[in-house]
RNA sequence: GCUCGAGUGGUGGAAUUGGUAGACACGUUGGACUUAAAAUCCAAUGGCCAUUGCGGCCGUGCGGGUUCAAGUCCCGCCUCGAGUACCA
């Protein structure tokens, strides 16, 4: 029998499900241990060689788990809300959920194919009503609550309304929007319902409000920061432009000091927490609210360099910004319009790609120097952003390059605070070694003292303070599509009113279209069901609003990201119909051990979802305030591209040889075209598309050579290689050994099938120790020294690769292992009984069948793991040369199994030691195998 | 621009705390078995010199430094990748 895999496969497989290998139990004495990879988005294409790559990785650390004795949650779904199935539906008219479900299964045939040891009895599918009714649980609590920055945790709107019984809002710190008005305990009793209810909206954490949203026509939807990518969107590459809209947002401004802090105890990698922090964006200075010439408001900006306050020669506001309407003379009213009028045609994209021209106009009007007294001109600039701080600049071209750059531009004036430096060129920003001058009390002083004593300064006069401020923005939740999930809120007038817990889950409705309404409403305005009857407790037609009984439902969806923010919570108790998650199942499986996903994620899904957990512990439904403990990030599996190239305006092809100096263009082929000398089947091209029909191919010896290039895969490159062909040709187990052989498991790395026979062949080689010649060979005799040895070293080995996610390292050992084995003949059952349950975690298919094969019965999954012993591997005692501080002095006879006090106590024994050495205690002493030992001293 | 990461043979990569650089695999070359092929096995494979022998010298992007010892640590460059981008 040789190896079959095909037939293995299948058989373990259909093993594996039908005796629930992999299920977990929530109620067990051993210890626990949860793998979570980041589900997928079941799309159409179904998966690619780069998918399974961190599905590969935490399956091995699951079933290396299990060896281990801990209880493994090792769950898998699908996020199953988004775009791509909404378009398609778009399209065809056929509904999200059927393409979402033909997808689903498509994903789950391809999973399964590759062994993955996942308990799908706790499958979610955040498109499943019996799941997003609990997505929804937890937007209605987001809406309940509030942040309270003195207890700096979100507590329930109930406690706010509480204190503003009492004392109004004047004392309330909390995280509320700008516009919120200050109210005593007696106006608060004379507000209306309504009135009420408006100023809660400013409270609460999620909450709807009149935003600058980025507004993508092309999908006609509003789009998260994080859903831009160079000022187009993310998915499809649109045009986003800026509009004001009436939308729901999530206060995750609240928590931005929390994130930030919370990275900090995380097992993950630097890289992936300096995006987050760089994303979330603390930085410390103050605020300073400027006095107007000529109008009661004051200007308050946001700056880190309040010591420059004497070099200030003009304010600058963002065009959108608030002020500008009221403050603007009407000398200046024409230039200020046009200027505004101009801005607002740019789209985010034109206004990224001009960050060098320099705009701007004048208001007319001045602010007051809070401590001069003196006027300075406010100005309107394009380099102001509205988005961040107070989007006005008090400006400083002294000590700033674009503050320089704008006062040069337009002629005004520049104060040089800093002593002894030469502002003639640019901005001084340096923070080190200067000394402020022109800067009344400020003279003198160093960056750091400055900053400290002008905040006093300004803390004294009222006319400022210190301040932190946070790049981070509050995430638009409100999306104008069909297929996501319905936010359970009707209203009463302008008044939202959340659902009630037991009404959940709020269904989609149906619809005929999914586009827009005609009138600009979101697609669920197409739905005819969809209006909620308070009396009856019910969704009726929409026919029956009257505004008395029978209210209008919210008609925007929540974004993609709201169902995958707290998915690995649910995996924990999937099932539960009453309780997002059973308190007991979370008291058991608390959080992620380790999480496996892709980077990409790092300022969406992963930002995101930490929020969520912080506001879900705020509220005591969960006890960790992190979720995922440690993280790892999987590279990219990278396609490798094929190009042919047509000369310019014919249909002649040159082999990438003859290309020098020719006018060609190249063009993408597809990769299965292509052997992997890099040589195209020609005759293949003509027949694989239309345009390859009449196509000449000009060859080099006899050969048409395809030019190469690294790309993402995606299925426009013809680059994509799917897991399924490799299966078919190699098997499962090879397929996972061979990807995490390509290299470690956090580096992006090209596609190349290259190499793949080395795996396949190790897993034959080790085949053939078992079975030759037609039968099998394995012996119940005592074992060599030299291959215990060989076994010992690989345990050790594997053992500490596997800890450290070294797993391209492991794959290496056992080929080593193996080599030496056959070398060796060894056909001995106790050593190759431990052997395979080292590599099963890699190769579980093919080592479950030669386990069975051996005369075992049961499965090789919960066999203990084996366990390292040092004195199999002892070395013979040898001669040595010893050198001190790299000096030879003399050899000894030893054995390098001796630990190193041993050794040490042997040296110092020695009579040739020289004097220098007599008495001194050695350091470090360095033993490189068979050659020689190096004492520091 | 700023922040972070990386640079090792023809290729993917190994070297865990500063301690034999290039493990393992691919590829290439030669050989065995075979009528032949496939499959399998063996040998060589960083560069230069010597190759009748031992061997010798150089070598981890570049230039310095610390150390008995540097791919690894420090300083200064170069190149590539990622994130972010008028962030006040």
């Amino acid at each position: 029998m040789n190896y079959d895999f095909w037939e293995i496969e299948k058989k373990w497989q259909d093993y594996w499900a039908t005796h629930k290998t992999f299920r977990a139990s929530n109620l067990s004495d051993q210890p626990k241990y949860y793998v979570l990879d980041m589900f997928p988005y079941p799309s159409g294409a179904g998966l690619h060689v780069g998918h399974p790559l961190g599905y590969i990785a935490s399956d091995i650390v699951a079933r290396y788990k299990r060896h281990l004795g801990f209880n493994v949650l090792h769950p898998q779904g699908y996020d199953s809300f988004g775009l791509p199935a909404e378009q398609y539906a778009i399209q065809t008219g056929q509904h999200p959920s059927k393409t979402t479900t033909t997808n689903i299964n498509r994903y789950r045939q391809q999973l399964d194919q590759m062994g993955f040891s996942f308990d799908w009895d706790r499958e979610v599918r955040t498109s499943n009503p019996d799941y997003y009714r609990w997505t929804q649980w937890i937007f209605i609590k987001l809406f309940d609550a509030y942040y309270d920055i003195d207890e700096d945790k979100a507590l329930p709107v109930s406690k706010l309304i509480e204190r503003f019984e009492k004392e109004g809002n004047f004392s309330v710190n909390a995280h509320c929007g700008k516009d919120t008005p200050l109210f005593d305990s007696n106006q608060w009793s004379t507000f209306d319902a309504d009135e009420k209810q408006r100023i809660l909206l400013f409270y609460r954490l999620t909450y709807l409000s009149e935003t600058q949203v980025n507004w993508c026509p092309a999908l006609g939807t509003v789009l998260a920061n994080d859903e831009i990518v160079n000022g187009v969107s993310e998915r499809g590459g649109h045009p986003v432009i800026k509009k004001k809209m009436r939308q729901w947002s999530m206060r995750i401004g609240a928590y931005a000091n929390r994130l930030l802090k919370g990275l900090e105890d995380l097992d993950w990698s630097d890289s992936l927490k300096e995006i987050q922090r760089n994303w979330i964006g603390k930085s410390v200075g103050a605020s300073i609210y400027f006095k107007l010439e000529k109008y009661p408001e004051k200007l308050e900006v946001f700056t880190t360099r309040p010591d420059t306050i004497f070099g200030v020669t003009y304010m600058t506001l963002a065009p959108e910004h608030d002020l500008v309407k009221l403050i603007t003379t009407n000398e200046q009213q024409k230039a200020v319009s046009e200027y505004i009028e101009q801005i607002s045609g740019k789209s985010d994209r034109e206004r990224q790609a001009d960050v060098k021209s320099i705009t701007g106009v004048f208001t007319g009007a001045y602010a007051l120097h809070p401590f001069t007294g003196n006027l300075i001109p406010i100005w309107i600039g394009e380099y102001v952003l509205s988005s961040y701080g107070t989007g006005a600049v008090m400006a400083v071209p002294a000590g700033d390059q674009r503050d320089f750059d704008f006062a040069n531009h337009f002629k005004l004036p520049i104060i040089n605070i800093f002593e002894g430096i030469d502002i003639s060129e640019g901005a001084f920003t340096e923070k080190g070694n200067v000394k402020l001058t022109r800067s009344e009390f400020l003279n003198g002083l160093d960056v750091k003292t400055a900053v400290e004593k002008v905040i006093v300064e300004l803390e004294s006069k009222s006319c400022g303070k210190g301040a932190v401020n946070f790049r981070l923005r509050d995430a638009i939740f409100s999306r104008q599509r069909y297929w996501g999930e319905p936010i359970p809120i009707y209203f009463k007038g302008e008044i939202p009113v959340p659902l009630r817990q037991e009404h959940l889950p709020l269904k989609l409705p149906e619809v005929e279209k999914y586009l827009p309404t005609e009138d600009g409403k979101p697609p669920l305005g197409n739905a005819k069901e969809w209006a909620w009857d308070e009396m009856n407790e019910q969704v009726v037609s929409i026919d029956l609003i009257d505004n008395k009984s029978v209210f209008p439902l919210e008609l925007n969806t929540m974004p993609g990201w709201a169902g995958s923010s707290w998915y690995f919570n649910r995996y924990m108790d999937a099932n539960n119909e009453n309780e997002w998650v059973g308190s007991s199942a979370l008291e058991y499986w608390k959080e992620v051990d380790l999480y496996m996903g892709g980077s990409e994620h790092a300022t969406g899904h992963l930002l995101y979802s930490r929020f969520w957990q912080k506001f879900l512990f705020d509220l005591g439904y969960t006890n960790k305030e992190e979720y995922a403990k440690k993280l790892v990030n999987q590279g990219m599996i990278l396609g490798n591209s094929a190009f042919v190239y047509r000369k310019k305006g014919t249909q002649t092809f040159l082999s990438k040889g003859l290309i020098k100096g020719e006018d060609v263009e190249p063009i993408h082929v597809d990769v299965s075209l292509v052997n992997h000398h890099d040589e195209l089947d020609v005759a293949a091209v003509k027949k694989w598309q239309k345009d390859f029909d009449q196509a000449e191919f000009v060859l080099e010896k006899g050969k048409y050579i395809v030019g190469r290039e690294v790309e993402k895969m995606s299925k426009s490159k013809y680059n994509v290689v799917n897991p399924d062909a490799i299966c078919e040709t190699y098997g499962a187990d090879t397929l996972r050994m061979y990807e995490m052989f390509l290299g470690p498991i956090e580096q992006d790395k090209p596609w190349n099938t290259a190499g793949i026979s080395g795996v396949h062949n190790f897993l034959k080689k080790f085949w053939r120790l078992f079975y030759q010649q037609g039968q099998w060979i394995v012996k119940h005799e005592d074992p060599d020294a030299e291959s215990l040895k060989i076994l010992h070293q690989t345990i050790k080995k594997i053992t500490d690769d596997i800890e450290r996610l070294s797993f391209n390292t492991c794959v290496s050992t056992f080929m080593i292992c193996i080599n030496e084995l056959t070398t060796l003949k060894c056909s001995s059952k106790s050593i190759l009984e431990p052997i395979l349950i080292l590599l099963s975690p890699f190769a579980p298919h093919f080592c479950e069948e030669l386990w069975q094969q051996l005369g075992n019965t049961k499965s090789i999954e919960f066999e203990p793991f084996p366990i390292f012993d040092p004195t199999k591997v002892t070395e013979e005692t040898k001669e040595y040369p010893v050198s001190f501080n790299g000096k030879m002095r003399f050899t000894l006879k030893l054995s390098l199994d001796l630990g190193v006090e041993q050794i040490k106590e042997l040296v110092m024994q020695e009579q040739r030691t020289l004097d220098q050495i007599k008495g001194a205690t050695p350091k470090k002493i360095i033993v490189v195998p068979g050659k020689i030992i190096n004492i520091v001293i």
